[in-house]
DNA sequence: TCGCAAATAGAAATGATTTCTATTTATACC
DNA sequence: GGTATAAATAGAAATCATTTCTATTTGCGA
């Protein structure tokens, strides 16, 4: 929590209860979660926290480099904390306990050269899912 | 559109002019298109044409595998043909003209081994997009 | 401690997508 | 070509995740 909080205020962010609470959602679970799903979880500590604070907060953590944005098949919001900020990398998410780890490594250069030699077009970004079953699970 | 016709018949999907037509603007333009830009287009040609069709025709032409449906930032709906059905592969996306191309060329299995050692879970699927600019584009 | 910008709650709006139902249409069969 | 039937469609309405708005509260620098 500790390093959260420097990142919180590099970034301006107050230190507030609402904000320390949804790190520590994050870093007590390690899930890939939705904005509801860390509202129900934060509704009996804080009843009279409102959803779109939950959403504001997560869009705040993402753009400070604390969690990273999923992007799942229903295309609805996932977040997960990423501890890699500001280093190129992939997570891999268990599809049955929905728990995110990283991956921190990268085999797109030859893609990226297959592209860019194939269609002659210019290759920018790149963004993988990776889905399975991890340690536990399996 | 002959080979179209084809796998609508295999799928047990009738011949209609509002599927002829979809399948007919993804030809002739080409690109990844939204459930509205798709309306909007045919909605000169067939001015009584629903949305709800355009959705559920898009689905209808994923399900057959005449069309991708591709992952974006935006989270909202998009489709594009794809040309090598039931065959693994990626897909590229210029970032200006929106046209998406085949990327025929992958090098997952490394990433996948890496993970399966050092996570020790069980890899089962993965999505990859590509963005940035056609050669027409850069 | 005080003042103020930032953060929040709660209500409301937004907008993409889905559902529902009555009507129309493609097509298998004659 | 005509007919029966299930599939497809239009249009209205519902759904529901997400965003916007505004009055109130709060963190924190001075
Ligand atoms: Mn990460
Ligand atoms: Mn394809
Ligand atoms: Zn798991
Ligand atoms: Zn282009």
């Amino acid at each position: 929590m500790r390093a959260y909080v420097r990142v919180l205020k590099q970034n301006r962010l107050k230190i507030t209860p609402r904000r320390k609470a949804v790190i520590g959602i994050f870093m007590k679970c390690g899930l890939n979660l939705s904005p509801y799903d860390v509202y129900a979880k934060l509704k009996k500590k804080l009843p009279k926290l409102g959803l779109p604070t939950v959403y504001r907060i997560l869009a705040e953590l993402k753009d400070s480099g604390i969690l990273v944005q999923s992007l799942s098949d229903d295309r609805l919001l996932r977040y997960a904390l990423c501890t890699l900020p500001h280093q190129h990398h992939h997570h891999f998410t268990c599809r049955k306990c929905n728990r995110m780890e990283e991956v921190d490594f990268c085999t797109f250069k030859a893609v990226s050269r297959f592209i860019e030699n194939r269609l002659n077009a210019k290759v920018e970004t790149h963004q993988l899912q990776i889905g399975g079953l991890c340690s536990k699970c399996k």
